[in-house]
DNA sequence: GTCTATACTCTGATAGAC
DNA sequence: GTCTATCAGAGTATAGAC
């Protein structure tokens, strides 16, 4: 029953400060945005966002942990959808990229502002996103494990390269622009997966 | 005459005030980073650096130009050790992670400090960094026009992913790691030339 | 749980002596 | 060209009424 709860809570989070947090954070950045105008798109006022939120800086660790763990439930339920370890690669990308690009700001900070984290909230975001990272690895180790992937190539600068084009892409997308989020993901998969060279290739 | 001192004074940009600024910005953002600690941290007082800088978002200006400048020859300057198209790609990633993992901070405010621009200043940024993405381009079309890469690839998006992977080396990289800057490149080049799968090359 | 009111600190920038 | 001194405003956070 409190178990119940206790999963219900975490899987909405339709907290409105959070979300208005989170579109700030992403538009100016976490230094430059106030908590006044946190409060006043939340639709209240800084004293009682401070009932809610101690300080500024739980706010953006409520917003990154909520972030984490949505990267990590998308990418999960994406790659239920194949059994083929090199197609639930290209399926993860397109899940990573989707949330990124998406309404959802929580990535994006998630991302972008570790730099505002202060000793111990690091420290918790940094284990949260190990997590994350394994999750990858493993999608990478089964890949290899197929046989198919070049026997000398490093797993784990695949996955800091492919994620980094990746997130990388937030700082160039643009939604009214001619390519949509899953055709990036899939070419970046593609260059990675076959390279761009032709010659290189059987036919 | 003249024209001898400006290329000079463009070329050292050894003013202690911008490497300070450029360290802090990197270390802590532009945001969060006081004129007082680059004052202090240049020698000098608050009211000594605004003689020189009239506003904080000049001195980040000054630092961007500089760093987009220092982009331009590094990679000008690496290609020039080639003819072949295709290697020409590979030194301008090296030339490229170089200058972003070293002592240069200027590389990395051009990259992470963009939303710290309001108007007038971050469209003359835009113009600056559309000459780096053309000189990529120029470099990408000729490797393309060796007939050596595939047809159907978007160059475009080869130059976003590969900047983007390697831009984003900046967050994980650590100068004690036993990876050092140049084989980093060449993996991403390597991976990104000829894919990682092994059953599309020839042999 | 949200409001009002405010404490206290720090911010970027300026004026004028040296 | 750097200093001292300071302004005016904005920052986070708190206290207590409702």
């Amino acid at each position: 029953m409190t178990k119940l709860k206790l999963i219900k809570d975490s899987k909405q989070d339709e907290d409105p400060l959070l979300k208005a947090a989170g579109k700030l954070f992403r538009q100016k950045g976490f230094a430059s945005t106030t908590v006044r105008e946190i409060a006043g798109a939340g639709g209240m006022l800084p004293g009682s966002l401070h009932y809610r939120y101690a300080t500024k800086e739980s706010l953006l660790l409520a917003l990154m942990e909520q972030g984490i763990t949505q990267a990590i439930n998308a990418v999960r339920s994406a790659i239920a959808a194949s059994r083929d370890p090199i197609e639930r690669v290209r399926l993860a990308l397109r899940a990573h990229l989707r949330l990124l690009i998406h309404e959802d700001d929580t990535i994006y900070v998630l991302l972008y502002e570790w730099r505002a984290l202060s000793g111990e909230a690091r420290e918790t975001m940094v284990r949260l996103r190990d997590r994350y990272d394994a999750l990858w690895d493993g999608l990478l180790y089964e890949a290899a494990g197929t046989g198919r992937l070049r026997t000398e190539i490093d797993l784990k600068l695949v996955r800091l390269s492919t994620l980094g084009a990746v997130n990388w892409v937030a700082q160039w997308y643009s939604p009214g622009g001619d390519l949509a989020p899953d055709e990036i993901a899939d070419t970046f998969a593609n260059n990675l997966l076959h390279g761009i060279l032709a010659e290189d290739r059987k036919e």
